[in-house]
DNA sequence: GTCTATAACCTGATAGAC
DNA sequence: GTCTATCAGGTTATAGAC
């Protein structure tokens, strides 16, 4: 171990134990229930030092978000990338899939992803000019080259129809992500636990299901009529 | 129109008022992040009122929530028993799940369920002990029995996979009552409208073919190990 | 049942010493 | 960069007149 003799009066990362605090709570009880007064004693640090780094509440909650969202981002689209230069014809649905949805769930517990997967759950579901003007830029152009490539897995299908299909399916991943209520309260009633070595695996499957199942019967006659 | 005189100074309803008010509210923000003062606002009724009617904000809440689950939930149960009743051998999946969905869907449009479905999925959506315990007595017992229902719907899957999958698909089924920003992204990006006359079969449809394709993979050799 | 007034406290943000 | 002190305003909840 390498000792590096730092003064006691500079502790390291003010910033960054902001952000870490930031996150959890933002995670726990959203941006709006939760004051800066909380997140400074959660880190230890002092109120004015929130004002100082980020200039407002709003821009601390843009930076927690940022921070983690463009690194898994990019690794999606690495990921993309190399699966639409690797295959010919029709892409793999399921290798579509797991661009999307491994980098979150292998990094949760590889690197240190902490509570973000939860508090983006929370964002996605929220509305509101805020969470639109700051998940816009990250997350439009990301839909839009992930929509591509279901398309080319799924010739076929009517682009309608995969766009709602990518809307469950997206639903579901959230909703894993945020371990919400509602788990908690099923898993108590059925005696489940977590079990988050395969979760990835499973939601992976429901979704690519989900979606062919969808895009079929809106080509059977009389199947989406009803 | 028969003409009752009704003394000006009792409105009519100011309980019902503040009930369809903070419904708005909290489906908007959040229940932390909503305050009586916005909620006696909108409701054009003094700020003490909503303490003399119901006793805290959080009871507030709780009301709120009871108001309309509790009818959804007895329509859930009355379909399901008719349901069970008239089936022999087993159930047919699309059927259970129309027992699930419907009834907020179909009343979201034809009776007034308003806000609701947006609060409700933002709560379920949001962990803590109050939530839980407001859940709790609601939907523990018709997940029990619903559960059943799935089993006896896919009587060959591991009922471990059953779980998985209502799970993922309740995700789907809280994201499409969310209407959230992703869905005003992504609709942007593709120039899609909610379309809501086919939503509810969309959303059995996806939910269906992901549990079948789930419950199956299970029990394929070497598709749930990966 | 409905109102006003107020208690007791928390909020984000900032000015200015160090 | 970090602190204290403070501003101006918002919060739930209640007491008491009508």
């Amino acid at each position: 171990m390498s000792q590096t003799f730092e003064p006691v009066t500079s502790r390291p990362d003010t910033k960054e134990r902001i952000l870490d605090a930031a996150e959890k709570l933002f995670a726990d009880h959203g941006v709006t229930a939760t004051s800066l007064r909380q997140i400074t004693a959660a880190a230890g640090v002092n109120l004015a030092a929130v004002n100082y780094h980020f200039q407002s509440k709003d821009a601390l909650a843009a930076a927690v978000l940022r921070r983690k969202l463009e690194p898994i981002n990019e690794e999606r689209l690495r990921r993309l990338d190399e699966l639409e230069a690797s295959a010919a014809g029709p892409l793999e649905l399921e290798a579509v899939l797991d661009c999307f949805v491994q980098p979150v769930f292998e990094a949760r517990y590889r690197k240190g992803l902490g509570h973000f997967p939860r508090f983006m759950a929370r964002l996605s579901i929220e509305p509101g000019e805020w969470v639109a003007s700051v998940l816009q830029p990250s997350l439009g152009p990301l839909l839009v080259r992930f929509f591509g490539a279901f398309q080319r897995a799924l010739p076929q299908a009517d682009p309608q129809e995969i766009f709602w299909g990518i809307f469950f399916g997206v639903g579901s991943f959230v909703h894993t992500l945020a371990h919400p209520t509602l788990f908690t309260l099923m898993a108590r009633t059925h005696g489940i636990r977590p079990d988050d070595e395969r979760v990835a695996h499973r939601l992976v499957c429901f979704f690519a299901a989900g979606l062919r199942g969808l895009t079929e019967d809106a080509r059977t006659p009389g199947g989406n009529g009803q």
